[in-house]
DNA sequence: AGTCACATGAATATCCTCCTGATAGAAGAT
DNA sequence: ATCTTCTATCAGGAGGATATTCATGTGACT
């Protein structure tokens, strides 16, 4: 699960960096308005979380902002502040929780968990989505992400790795690659496979460990 | 909007029913556990507000039970307990959010209407406005909006474009776009669709990240 | 009839994808 | 250690897909 973290203070920040990791979060921080813009316009991110008090942006402004441009990321904001008006303030520009600091590191976990689950509700149902380590796939939107990064497919190259990912930890020989992914069910020497691995290995920066080469047979997709 | 209070305090829910009231919520109000189980699996609610502690049944066992008949019902937990374990407790049963008491009724009104907004982000789709980014087409007037300006489209035109919205974020393949659109359920090898595409584009202004071509398959209406 | 808007198929240019074949390099066999 | 087999990668041409424009057909309305 992948979390955009947005905080100036630094003691703050490794803390919570440290603890999210620890329970198996994938964590990115920001320590600046700006930057945290540009990360949540480019990104997918599964949770936000906010410092209120940013340097350069007012935290209920980025809210509002991410609001408008239609994105529905979970935000919870984190703030020194506990006054009533300053929690009506941001949950009514859009976030989803509030979280008053100091806040005990447990109760932060389960309002994300809490949070997350509520949004997959709604959103896993309807959409297809494929996972293999890093990589995931959206067959509604035909999207291709490693590490939250786009990554631009040609359709064969897609097809490829869709059925790499449906068939991940096993391996598959060549000969069924064609015929699931190229339709030919005769051997015709080609090397077509090869290259089109060698594509997706550069493409999007791939080990040999996670798209593994079987010598003599085929490849596989090693799920981390 | 429906909310169910249970509360079994009649100092607490005297408070909160008056104040919801006046906020035009419709609530009800169980002040026991049986009483409010029946009415959680008989009725459909927009929102839960429970006391954590009823006489008859511990509420995070209600909130267990809830979600195991997979109700998905919103759950705000009012408690006067404000210890970490018990909120971590609460909130990993399955509950959605937790208020200590004494709590400001502003919160509570902005708790509510945060948690109702997540839920309802993808289930309540107005029937005759329909929208994608800069893009709203009010059916009931057959009016189409690019950032407030009128667009003039011919009637085929107007048809792709809904169903496009319609199916927003999703891959549409030709072969779909001419059933759907043309009524046209074999492939006859024409370029009508891309023809019509072209005509939206133009029309409207749509740079081709909005109105994507998804190579080998057909196109998709990217929101935001 | 004539005009107009719309729908559609065809034509064209452009761009991108796909595949082949060659070569270098890695892995495995003897 | 050497040879053989298998794999990785590259470059470039052929082919295919798409965008756009044009011409024709169709039906409604005047």
């Amino acid at each position: 699960m992948n979390i955009l973290l947005i905080e100036d203070d630094k003691r703050i920040s490794d803390f919570v960096l440290k603890g999210l990791q620890e329970n198996g979060f994938n964590v990115h921080l920001s320590d600046n308005g700006v930057n945290a813009r540009e990360h949540i316009l480019s990104s997918e991110w599964d949770i936000i979380l906010m410092d209120i008090m940013l340097p350069d942006i007012d935290g209920v402004e980025l809210v509002k902002l991410i609001r408008y441009k239609k994105k529905n990321t979970p935000i919870i904001m984190l703030s020194a502040l506990g006054d009533p008006e300053d929690k009506v303030n941001a949950l009514d520009s859009g976030a989803d929780d509030y979280l008053v600091k100091p806040f005990h590191f447990k109760e932060l976990i389960s309002r994300i968990n809490a949070l997350v689950r509520r949004t997959k509700l709604n959103y896993d149902k309807e959409q297809n989505i494929h996972q293999c380590g890093d990589i995931t796939i959206n067959t509604d939107e035909h999207k291709v992400l490693v590490n939250n990064k786009t990554i631009d497919l040609s359709p064969r190259e897609y097809k490829l790795l869709l059925f790499l990912v449906e068939n991940k930890n096993k391996v598959m020989p060549r000969t069924q690659i064609l015929n699931n992914v190229w339709g030919i069910n005769y051997d015709n020497n080609t090397n077509v496979v090869d290259v089109y691995i060698s594509y997706l290995r550069n493409k999007m920066n791939l080990t040999s460990a996670t798209l593994q080469t079987i010598v003599g047979t085929g490849y596989m997709l090693k799920d981390s």
